[in-house]
DNA sequence: CTCGTAGTTTGACATCCATCGTACTACGAG
DNA sequence: CTCGTAGTACGATGGATGTCAAACTACGAG
């Protein structure tokens, strides 16, 4: 039932998603966000290119329905942006309002995220 | 079942209480404890007082059986250590263990939920 | 218009999680 | 030894979460 996209304005280039505003982020919803590996991949590699990656270019080890699910918690927990352009769905992370919101944080999250795995590489 | 218990030592005063490794410390496990409320919490008083505090001293608006749950999250991915003295369990932060690690992210995870909590109580 | 590609939606399912109440255990005080 | 206090263990329960497969939608290419 598509009876609860209340305020549906139709996007430059099509489909809308929804975004919560900077105001409306949450730390705990940001680190719940993060804590799953899959997620916390995607956002590395998101932060890697410092730009715009489309879903597919994630090589996930699950479904495409369940990536799906990972690329809207991420939106809705205000991790990345999303926008369609054409048939492709273009990912970022939304480093401005996350940074005014909880400075360092992402930053120290990634450099934590690069410590792990070369510490849990270098144990073989 | 109590069969999981391979090399339970006896504590000096009582029960044992069983804490991971520095380095079996995982990022996202230490994520995932600090995304919820009630943990981020306990983590920020602990953080204040810079030593140890009894579980008592927190006044969870939760039952005392869902604080020992939350306690056990905390403990059992890394993030306070948990000793016993008399009848008194004994809470601290492990700082060092995570600084080390994971360097700045507590700082950080602390700082923002500082700001977020000015934050939404501005926001009447 | 038709097709293929990219991603969504739905429904199902098993697991995990936060929470509770009650019964239990450990320890110190008396 | 007995009692009170601090915290644990044990189900139980309702809700969230991660996962999938299958059917569906949107868009560009031809």
């Amino acid at each position: 039932m598509p009876a609860q996209r209340e305020h549906k304005q139709p996007s430059p280039s099509g489909r809308s998603l929804e975004h919560p505003d900077r105001a409306d982020i949450r730390l705990e919803g940001v680190l719940h966000a993060l804590s799953d590996p899959m997620r916390l991949q995607i956002v590395r590699d998101l932060a890697a290119v410092e730009g715009e990656l489309n879903c597919s270019v994630f090589d996930l080890p699950v479904s495409k329905s369940t990536t799906t699910h990972h690329f809207r918690v991420l939106r809705e927990n205000g991790v990345v942006q999303q926008i369609y352009r054409g048939t492709a769905k273009m990912n970022a992370l939304r480093r401005d309002d996350l940074e005014a919101l909880f400075p360092g944080l992402i930053g120290s999250v990634l450099t934590a995220a690069s410590l792990q795995a070369t510490r849990l590489e270098a144990a073989s």
